[in-house]
RNA sequence: GGAGGAUUGCCCGAGUGGCCAAAGGGAGCAGACUGUAAAUCUGCCGGCAUUGCCUACGGUGGUUCGAACCCACCAUCCUCCA
């Protein structure tokens, strides 16, 4: 079934379903059935901000696994501007991204643009980075650019505190961000659009539990957490996890926003999420670090100069069939594109195999050994076996 | 043959009497990076030792309380005139 949009581009619009498919422990596999993609979860959303995940073309990507992948709305409204995406069939369509995409609703830049906004009770007053403009974001006009951008999952705008805000400015945080959710979806998704709600709270157990109660009786298609890893010691958002994840939807995706590290991944699919997306290993791989099954490497060290093995033994991404450390090195410090390329391949092909990993053992039943193990080989450097997925 | 200009730490380059172990950049080394204002940012970067000492601004000698900086000669390079 297909609806014809307003570039007469053809969309299907099944809807949106979620099912679980295997439990262990909170740990859960599922497939998050999508009009552009099957998603399994636990899953990894590469990044793709501008859209595009840096340095990456989409067949790339596809082949490190990702179904789902991430697009900003403040940086696409800024430039080139989503009525000019619409016109070219919506992000996907500009980019060539076969598969699914979420757009995140500009949120995180109220947070990481705070010096150049005021936020009130209708929406954020924003000085464009680019040039300065002033730009008005509301829940509405979030949800009018997400629609044009035609995103397969549209984020509701929300406030996200810094991880250290006292407690009266989490809650201001959290009844701006329920009232701008029920904004939100009060507006005309996209073709075929799904939306997701943001649960805030800060490290306030009790804010958390009582927001997402909040968020999770709305109309939502998923739950996100927000506000994690925004400057909240690691270890708290793991106590939070733990406690929280697995009173979230069942029915719906469990999305964390913005995380994270290897670690985190484990330590978050064991306590029930779903979908992650994280700047973490394409930015880092910019900067010569790739992430591997025995840990983090600094290809830019001089320890690899003459290092004619692949970045990481075990690792099954073509990058590690046909490339050195020595040679990887070569091209970082040199400042060579390919560098950032090879290495961003990696990363995103080894948190592919993460997350596949994850749903293997979930569906074997040994989650919480799988990643204790996987977790203390990253932390020793010790041998552990790649995912036989 | 004559006239002028130059020579600074691994490299480029500022500094023209004390506040100079000597700006800045690069290279090198290390670190950070979690819903991307990020191919970015930070630290170290002559040697040795706890305030300090030693070696250093082409070389040698001199002036001066004190010289990368002034003077003389030498070396090397560049430009112009024969």
């Amino acid at each position: 079934m297909t609806a014809t949009t307003t570039s007469g581009t053809a969309l299907p619009t099944e809807g949106f379903f979620f099912e679980q498919t295997a439990q262990d422990g909170h740990a859960r596999t599922g497939t998050f059935t999508t009009p552009r993609a099957a998603v399994q979860t636990p899953t990894f959303m590469p990044v793709g901000t501008y859209g595009t995940v840096k340095g990456l073309t989409p067949a790339e990507v596809e082949a490190t696994g990702a179904r789902l992948i991430l697009a900003n709305t403040y940086h696409l409204w800024l430039r080139p501007g989503a009525e000019l995406i619409d016109r070219r069939g919506g992000i996907t369509e500009f980019m060539n991204w076969p598969h699914a995409l979420l757009t995140d609703s500009g949120g995180f830049q109220v947070f990481s643009l705070a010096h150049m906004n005021k936020i009130d009770d209708d929406g954020v007053t924003f000085r464009s980075h680019l040039d300065g403009a002033k730009k008005r974001l509301t829940p509405e006009e979030s949800m009018r650019v997400q629609r044009l951008l035609r995103s397969t999952i549209a984020m509701v705008l929300d406030v996200c505190p810094p991880g250290e805000a006292e407690r009266s400015q989490v809650e201001d945080a959290m009844r701006k961000t329920t009232a701008w959710a029920a904004r939100s979806l009060a507006e005309p998704a996209a073709e075929g659009q799904a939306r997701f709600g943001i649960v805030q709270g800060a490290t306030f157990e009790d804010l958390r539990r009582s927001h997402l109660a909040d968020i999770a009786a709305l109309d939502v298609d998923g739950v996100a957490l927000g506000g994690f890893s925004v400057g909240e010691p690691i270890p708290r958002m793991y106590e939070l996890l733990d406690a929280i994840a697995h009173e979230m939807p069942q029915d719906k995706p469990r999305y964390l926003m913005g995380v994270g590290t290897p670690f985190d991944l484990l330590h978050a699919i064991g306590a029930g999420i779903d979908l992650f997306d994280c700047v973490l290993p394409t930015r880092n791989a910019r900067n010569g670090q790739a992430l591997t099954w025995h840990g983090r490497v600094n290809l830019r060290q001089a320890r690899h100069k003459e290092d004619d093995g692949p970045i990481d033994t075990v690792c099954g991404c073509p990058v590690c069939a046909q490339y050195s450390r020595s040679y990887i090195r070569h091209l970082v410090k040199c400042d060579e594109l390919l560098g950032h390329r090879l290495i961003t391949e990696h990363n995103l092909s080894f948190y592919g195999e993460l997350v596949a990993g994850a749903r293997a053992h979930i569906a074997a039943g040994d989650y919480a050994q799988w990643s204790k193990q996987t977790a203390d080989a990253m932390r020793d450097g010790d041998e552990v076996g790649p995912p036989t997925t």
